[in-house]
DNA sequence: TATCATTTGTTCGTATGTATC
DNA sequence: CGATACATACGAACAAATGAT
């Protein structure tokens, strides 16, 4: 490989395969060439082709097996759509096809950071309930956490005493509470950290899903959050957009 | 460092050192200890070391800057909330925070993989128009990309002459067709591609966010699919969540 | 069942280049 | 200029998983 570009030699053998791959020359599923065909045709050192692999595997582009070979990852659909929307009938706020895989973990926390900007509560307390749940259908593991302020525990006592009760139930207590009730929900998406990977499976270089979902009474004052995480390969989200009447001022963050 | 784990040295040392940031203990903005000082602490050679670093870079959790040091990333909240809401007063449907910041590129396409199956219309042709964005405050770019199926054009005249037009010219002459519009949005998310990083900004191991709106008529057939990335470093979708009357059916992939 | 070639995984050592201060 | 620190690249050895003989 000449060095006609000043970029390193493992990028430009990166790039050169990746564009082999997005091109369609390498079809998913098919094998790269073994490390030493690569060594041999593009004449580097073992360790330039491993690392020219290994970024094709952060990118999401290969997958590497132990004794067989790397392959071009079928990037195949998400398996898992949590659908984003809430009914009011009946007081049921309720997302059935999810069921709790482990004891939720109830404990408390100062506010900060993302959780105490969209709660607009900084620096105060809160109860966190944290339960792993799994796709009903498909296993696939989604993390949920539940941030309730203090005040907000305060003004309805049936959350104080059971933060840990299925979100129907939470939500089912806000209404009981005499609460009007309205949601915006924010999407983003990281890097995965060791213990997600872990925790809701994925490859490398698969990131996690994070949406979040403020419930806010009549005057928008935040009332809960709920979070959810779910690994990109396996999941997506899908909301219902209805038009509003008034025209969609775009928000930064901070006023988040 | 003992091997007492029987995963990879450099794993554990990209655990610990993973710990240390998550729980604190190394602030944002600080420098990880040296390469030399890592060597000397943990008593393991430079490429271990170098492998552990390059796996907390694939993290997202450090960025390391030649010459200086391996850095703590701040993870600044996105800079961009996209609120992905629409209009009808008026038949306007804008997004007036985003400019193009270069000519839309207008061309034909076979519909295959997820957009074939979000507009239900596999191996048909469709026009697809590509146009970078910028926000107007930040100048955070977005890749836009709207897929016209042939016989929606055909349906919208409109459409078929000017399909590099801006979006709100797009969906007015859909409603000036006589259609009623309906619309769900997707969000999903992925590892970047190089050409992505290059386009729309973001460091190492930052996912692109991934968001489809497809407009249905009335009848729930789809009529043209709207796609926005945008890095996820930079940016997040927002949506204002409306209560709906039926039950929220969860939909699996294949019935997207 | 056992052996062997292939292939990737891990770890070391070493040398040189280049950016920063 | 020199010291520090990361970036790139090569070579070598052994371990471990896989699949075929």
């Amino acid at each position: 490989m000449a060095a006609i570009d000043r970029s390193p030699i493992y990028v430009q053998l990166a790039d050169q395969l990746a564009e082999r791959i997005t091109s369609g020359e390498y079809e998913p599923g098919r094998m790269l060439p073994s490390e030493a065909r690569l060594i041999a045709e593009f004449e580097v050192s073992r360790p330039t082709v491993r690392a020219a692999i290994g970024h094709l595997r952060s990118m999401g582009l290969v997958d590497s097996q132990h004794g067989k070979g790397s392959f071009v990852r079928r990037h195949d659909a998400p398996v898992v759509t949590i659908r984003r929307a809430v009914t009011q009938r009946g007081k049921v706020f309720t997302d059935d096809s999810l069921t709790p895989s482990e004891a939720p973990a109830v404990s408390r926390t100062q506010l900060h950071g993302v959780a105490a900007e969209l709660l607009g509560r900084a620096d105060e307390e809160a109860i966190v309930v944290d339960q792993l749940m799994a796709d009903t259908c498909t296993g696939v593991r989604i993390a949920h956490r539940l941030f309730i302020p203090m005040d907000t525990a305060a003004q309805v006592p049936q959350l104080a005493e059971a933060p840990d009760a299925p979100v129907s139930a939470v939500y089912a207590a806000l209404v009981d509470a005499g609460l009007t009730l309205s949601w915006t929900e924010t999407v983003t998406a990281r890097a995965a950290l060791p213990d997600e990977r872990a925790a809701l499976g994925g490859g490398d270089g698969d990131p996690v899903l994070i949406t979040r979902r403020v419930t806010a009474d009549a005057d928008g004052r935040p009332l809960i959050l709920e979070e959810l995480r779910i690994s990109a390969a396996h999941g997506q989200v899908a909301f219902r957009i209805a038009p509003e009447k008034a025209p969609a001022a775009r928000r930064k963050a901070g006023s988040v």
